[in-house]
DNA sequence: CGCGATTTTGATCAATGTCAAAGGTGGTGG
DNA sequence: CCACCACCTTTGACATTGATCAAAATCGCG
């Protein structure tokens, strides 16, 4: 949703506009107090694919947010057992924590090329106290974040795995295309393979395999080569078992 | 960790000192801020074992801090299916999301009696902007949440019934003990029938009891009359795989 | 003492994991 | 342009974990 007919100030960086302005932990900042956030970024940066640009149990002393691209938050255990604890996306916030100074508690990893956007931990809390709308807004987008991590454990605590495929497919297809003004087909681009969608909803990929194979001869959705189609979302919503809301459309 | 050696203003609140001055939402304030905070505040409550005080799909106008007694959040499915997403111990804050005029995404049910410090939704935006330290604080509260709630996602994705269970019992373990200075001996109280336990883990009660009875014939705890006793933390703790840090002691 | 809720146990079943191997696919260097 | 390679997908046979159903035992409490 655009906000209110104004003109956003867009604030050149290196040269361009924003792409994450209106979604980002900027949006509520306009005028000077945007040019004041612009001396609070430490930098921009890109990632290849594979990349872990967090690492659980390293010291980061910054967090970020997603201007471009794919990435995923995850855990590892010990033996190599690996949750994928979620996809950020365009405007995504992530790498704050309440010890400032202490190790990361998950690594996150670009899939695809991507580029973020860099603030010091180390200035946050002076900035705050400067601009008491930057620690609210972090506030509510840690919120929402939470609700999407607790959505995230009802599925994987509470559906089959035809329920967890059929929820993460959807909720990852109206994500993406409410951000993309061009895309508005039944396609997307989604950059996750199989290992990462079991990954992520606490199966195998195989079996992940077996129940897209499922999904698809009832020709509810197709997955291939990183193309999402979903073909009769309301059909397919009914077998994520979403309530009619579909309040993570605010992403 | 009492925090250094000053003495701390203690708010009289209905005639008593506040008991989660130092882990809740108002730490990092002292002295007038404090008093404001109190103005703040909009009341204080108790609820009975049972009573769903925050119901999914309702909106509220306010949200909580817990002073005292244990609670639970949880997301129902359409056909009954419960998902525990977190328990809330004294100094938990809980009820708040970005949109404040929206219904909530999750309900809250009290497990004993408890007490509340309830705050009015529609003033915090004027509050944290008089007082920026309160929304920094909110961000870290949060932040913390959401690494309880991702370690929570990794159980329930990625371990084996064994290993959740003992991982569970274990962070509760830890947590109560860090906050009642009575208790430090190897029992604590701890108010969940295997049902809430089960439904936390993504599992059948029955297949909580079978566990609790292996780990209770390894000489590995009791739980009893709701009373977890445990016997040997550090085998207990090789069970639930955690690494050697144990992070979440800063609850 | 009796009742509802909870715990415990057994027998059986279904969902999902494991292991293994055969196709695909895209990218890279010769 | 082809061949090869790494990585991903697909499928089959079988194993295992945890679910389901059902009933008995126990507990807390009025």
């Amino acid at each position: 949703m655009p906000r209110r007919g104004t003109k956003k100030p867009y604030i050149p960086i290196d040269g361009q506009a924003c792409q994450v302005r209106d979604i980002g932990i900027c949006a509520p900042f306009s005028g000077e107090a945007l040019g004041a956030l612009e001396t609070f970024k430490a930098a921009e940066r890109m990632y290849a694919p594979g990349r872990d640009f967090l690492v659980q149990g390293e010291s980061a002393g910054e967090f970020f947010t997603v201007l471009d691209g794919w990435a995923f938050l995850y855990e590892l255990l010990e033996d190599g057992r690996r949750q994928i604890l979620d996809f950020c996306l365009p405007g995504a916030f992530l790498g704050f924590q309440p010890d400032l100074s202490a190790p990361v508690t998950y690594s996150a990893q670009a899939l695809t090329d991507m580029s973020v956007c860099v603030f010091p931990r180390s200035r946050v809390a002076d900035f705050v106290r400067q601009h008491p709308e930057l620690g609210l807004r972090m506030a509510c987008v840690a919120a929402r974040d939470q609700y999407l991590a607790f959505r995230h454990l009802s599925n994987v605590g509470r559906r089959t795995a035809r329920e967890r495929v059929a929820s993460l497919l959807l909720e990852l297809f109206f994500r993406v295309r409410l951000h993309s003004p061009a895309s508005s087909g039944d396609k997307i681009v989604i950059p996750l393979t199989q290992e990462h969608i079991g990954d992520a909803l606490g199966l195998t990929s195989v079996h992940v395999n077996r129940t897209l194979r499922q999904l698809r001869e009832e020709k509810l959705l197709t997955l291939k080569g990183g193309s999402l189609q979903v073909l009769d979302p309301d059909r397919l919503a009914e077998v994520a078992g979403f309530e009619s809301d579909v309040a993570f459309l605010r992403h």
